[in-house]
DNA sequence: TGATAGAATGTAAGCGATTACATTTTATCT
DNA sequence: AGATAAAATGTAATCGCTTACATTCTATCA
C-alpha cells in the first residue's frame, strides 16, 4: 500500500485537536507572533501526540524561505570531504541555515531536475566540476546565490571561487626539494584537467624555471589522485630507466603509491628518491617514511565558502576570488632538513 | 535584495509562453498523459527561455511523490562513506530515485525539524546513531519507510537493518593470531558502545574463550576509531610493560597508530608484535608492513540497504536482518602464513 | 458528408502551510 | 465602571503544481 498519502498529520489537525486556527499552530511553531503560554502548549502536545512535522513543500510555498543551502560534489571519495562539511555545516548552523548535500556521481547521465534547486534552497555551494556550465550559467542567470569550490568559474560568469594557493604551494614544495640540492624532480600529476591539479603543475613548472631548470615533460606523470595510478606512472619511470631523485607529487595519494612502488623496487627513501605531498591527510604522518607535505586549510576552506555564499543570500557583494593559504610540513620523506 | 522571491519562472509563465495551459505544461514536464509533438516542443521552448525549473515543494503538495530518499549519517569521516554512498547511488538511480544526504554533526544540540522527513522523502537509510530513538520511534509509528546501517533497531522498533558480520570477521582474526601462536593478543576496541566495535569486540571474546585462552580486561585499550589514540592506547601498554606479542584492532586506523607506536618503540612487525585490522581502507596495502585485516563488502551494504528500503517504499515487507560476510585479507603485518 | 472515437487540450479543485488583516479577549488606567 | 491599548486568536487569500473531468479537435468510416 502506498504508505504516505495517508496518517499524516496536517497543521489542520493539530489546530483541530489543540482547539486553535492554523494561524495559531503555525505561530507556535515558528515562534513569531504572540500566543499565550496555555494555548501554546496545549498546541505543543497536540504536535506530539500527532507525531505532527509540518510539511516543508508547503511551507515554502506559502512563502517562508527554507533556510537551507545545498553542497553538490562529486563522488569522488576525497579524503578531506568530511572536513570540509565540518567547516562548512559549522558556520551554516551559526547562521541558522540547514545543510543538504547532492553527490553527482553519475553527472549529465540522466538530465533531470536538480533534487536541490532554487526552490527549495536559499544558495548552493559547488565542488569542483559537479555541475556543468550550463547548469551554473542558468542559476548565475537566475542571480541564485552561487559558491564554487576549487573550481574557477566558466567564462563569463561572475561567481565567487574559493580554493587554496594551488600554484604557490606547489612551487614551495619544489622550492624545497630544489634547496636541498635535488635537480632531478618528476611530478605526479594527478587527474588531467582538474583545477588544483593544474594549478599545481604550473607552480611546479614556474620553481623549475626560477631555477633555470629546465623542464622535461618525460617527468610528469599523469593519474587519478589515487595511489594505484600513481604506483603505475613511477613504475613506468623506473622501467625506462629514468633518472629520478625527487618527487613531487600533487596530492598526497599518489605520494603514497609513489612511495610503495620505489621500496618494492628497493629504492630507499629519501636517501635515493626524496618525495613531497600535497594535502597533508591524516595518514600523511604514518607513513613511512613520514610524508613531507603541503597542508590545506580544508576546514577553512569550508568555513569561507560559506561566508561567501551567505553574503550573496542577503544580497550583499562577494568576494570573487578566496585564496587561502597552504603550509609545508616538514617531515622525513625529503631528506633532513 | 532579496533574490529568489521575484523572476522565478513559474509553470503560468511558461503555459502563457507557449500559448498553452498549465495541465499541458505538467504533462510535457512528466511525460504523461498525450501531447501534440508540435506543441511539446513549443513548451520545451519556452521553459528553455524562462529558464524554469519546477517547484519541488509545489509537486509534492500536489500529490507526486518526490521520488527522493534521504540518507542521514554522521559527521564521522568515514573513510568508507564515499563507497557506501556508491552502492546505494547505484541501485537507488536504478529504480528512479534521487538521493539527498544530510549530515547531522551536532545531533540533538538543535531540535529543530529535520530537513529530511516523510513530507519530502519517500524513505529514509539511517546510519549509525545518526537519529535519535525518538525521532526513529516517530517515523517508525509513521510507517514510514526506514533503514538502519550499522545499528540495530532500538528495542521494540521493527526497522530492518543492514551491517556486515562484525562478531564473526573479529574471530576470523583472532583465529588467525592463535592459529599463528599468538597468545597474548591485544585488542583495540574502537569507541566504546559503538555497535560495530561492540559485536568486534564479542567476536575476540568468544574466540579467545574457544581457545581457552584467558580474557584479561587490561589487554583492552578505547579510542575512537583514530590513529591518535590507539598510538596512546599501545604507548601505554609499552610504558605499563605489558606483555603483547599481538593486537587485533576495531578498525584500521588504529591499526595505523598502533603500528607507528609500535615501531617508534623500536618493535618489529610482526616478528615482536603481529596486528590484524578491520575495514581494509585503502591505505592498508599501503603501510609498512602492509597490514592484514577484515574487508567489509561496503558497496553491497550500500546496495542492500537500497535494495530493503525499496521494498518497503513498495509496501512489501524487509528482510529485518541483512548480514554481509567479511573477509580476511592476509598481508605482512600478521607474520607469514 | 455526418457521425464518432480517440487524441489533444483546457478548467478548476485541491495539496499544507504562512500571513495580512480583522476580530475578540484581557489588562490597565482614570 | 467605562474607555482604551495591547495581547491573543481567527479568517481567508495565496504560493506553484497535478489531475480528474470536461471540452474541443481531428481523422476515419459508413
Amino acid at each position: 500500500m502506498p504508505q504516505n498519502t495517508k496518517n499524516r498529520a496536517t497543521i489542520e489537525d493539530v489546530a483541530n485537536l489543540a482547539n486553535v486556527s492554523t494561524a495559531t499552530v503555525s505561530r507556535v511553531i515558528n515562534k513569531n507572533g504572540q500566543v499565550a503560554k496555555k494555548t501554546s502548549d496545549r498546541v505543543l502536545e497536540a504536535i506530539e501526540e500527532l507525531n505532527y512535522t509540518p510539511h516543508s513543500g508547503a511551507r515554502q510555498m506559502a512563502g517562508g524561505r527554507p533556510n537551507l543551502v545545498g553542497l553538490i560534489f562529486p563522488a569522488i571519495g576525497d579524503p578531506f570531504m568530511s572536513e570540509l562539511l565540518e567547516g562548512i555545516e559549522t558556520k551554516l548552523v551559526e547562521e541558522g541555515y540547514d545543510l543538504l548535500l547532492y553527490s553527482s556521481q553519475r553527472l549529465g547521465e540522466s538530465p533531470r531536475f536538480l533534487p536541490l534547486n532554487e526552490h527549495n534552497s536559499d544558495g548552493l555551494i559547488v565542488f569542483a566540476d559537479s555541475l556543468s556550465d550550463a547548469e551554473l550559467a542558468r542559476f548565475h542567470q537566475l542571480e541564485f546565490p552561487l559558491v564554487l569550490l576549487h573550481q574557477n568559474a566558466p567564462e563569463g560568469l561572475d561567481i565567487p571561487c574559493v580554493t587554496v594557493e594551488n600554484k604557490k604551494g606547489a612551487s614551495t614544495a619544489v622550492k624545497h626539494l630544489i634547496d636541498h640540492g635535488y635537480k632531478n624532480i618528476a611530478f605526479l600529476a594527478g587527474l588531467e584537467g582538474h583545477e588544483d591539479a593544474e594549478w599545481r603543475e604550473i607552480g611546479y613548472r614556474e620553481e623549475l624555471a626560477k631555477h633555470n631548470i629546465p623542464f622535461r615533460p618525460e617527468l610528469v606523470g599523469y593519474g587519478d589522485f589515487s595511489a594505484e595510478t600513481a604506483e603505475a606512472a613511477v613504475e613506468n619511470w623506473l622501467l625506462e630507466g629514468i633518472n629520478i631523485d625527487a618527487i613531487f607529487a600533487a596530492d598526497d595519494n599518489s605520494a603514497q603509491g609513489a612511495m610503495f612502488a620505489l621500496q618494492r623496487a628497493g629504492k630507499r627513501i629519501p636517501q635515493d628518491v626524496a618525495i613531497v605531498g600535497f594535502d597533508d591527510i591524516t595518514f600523511s604522518r604514518y607513513m613511512s617514511p613520514s610524508l613531507t607535505t603541503i597542508r590545506m586549510p580544508i576546514k577553512d576552506v569550508g568555513r569561507h565558502s560559506a561566508i561567501q555564499l551567505i553574503k550573496l543570500m542577503k544580497g550583499e557583494k562577494a568576494d570573487s576570488l578566496t585564496l587561502l593559504p597552504t603550509d609545508l610540513i616538514i617531515r622525513d620523506s625529503c631528506g633532513k632538513d
